[in-house]
DNA sequence: GGTCCGATGTAA
DNA sequence: TACATCGGACCA
């Protein structure tokens, strides 16, 4: 059984929300059942001042617009074909985001094999941020909903099992200084982290 | 290892 | 009309 974390564990700057979601737990209940997995990986986002940002200088639009709500607002976002997980950090006003990209499944295994596909070594499932999102059946439809609320909820997990290690974030370009900001956080070895690009 | 390109939301 | 917080297929 998963309990949703304290609303309050939202509450705090981006770059330190991205390292603490490291460790707990992401939970999805669906019709189809419960699927669980630990995070291993995220990126923070600091708009409006980070040129990588969706909401980099106060860019508000349709997309972004949950950027700039209380925290603990879930915003998704497609990319391509697939749907990124992001949460909202910092206090309401300021667009600040931590994209999830990695996570370890710890329940409903068979469930993200069969959203995914069987043929996947287990590691493929879930190391990046829209395979992710792909093996917990999140879709568009959680847009603007809570991370600390069911269906799909942010639960206290177990913390790291390996060192924390930081460096750049994955798939930004054209963004100046951006590129170098060591803003992605994640567990050193942990065969969940996606690979960089 | 590398390269190519899908198929969609968003904004210019 | 262009391009993106990417993934998969295919080639080597």
């Amino acid at each position: 059984m998963y309990n949703p974390i304290d609303p309050g564990f939202f509450s705090r700057p981006v770059l330190e929300l991205a390292p603490a979601l490291l460790g707990q737990y992401i939970v999805h209940e669906t019709p189809e059942g419960l699927a669980a997995a630990r995070i291993v990986e995220t990126e923070a986002y600091h708009g409006p001042e980070d040129r990588a940002a969706h909401s980099f200088n106060n860019r508000r639009t349709k997309r972004t617009e949950v950027m700039f709500a209380d925290p603990g607002r879930i915003y998704t976002y497609q990319m391509h074909t697939h749907t990124l997980m992001n949460v909202v950090a910092g206090e309401e006003g300021t667009p600040h985001a931590v994209l999830i990209r990695g996570a370890e499944p710890v329940e409903g295994l068979e469930l993200m094999q069969e959203r995914r596909g069987w043929h996947f070594k287990i590691p493929e499932l879930t190391n990046g941020p829209g395979k992710l999102s792909k093996a917990l059946g999140v879709t568009m439809a959680s847009y603007g909903g809570l991370w600390y609320e069911e269906p799909l909820f942010i639960a206290p997990g177990p913390g790291l099992g390996g060192e924390l290690k930081a460096g750049p974030r994955v798939g930004i370009q054209n963004t100046g200084d951006a590129v170098h900001y060591p803003w992605r956080f994640f567990e050193e070895g942990n065969p969940f982290v996606s690979k960089y690009r």
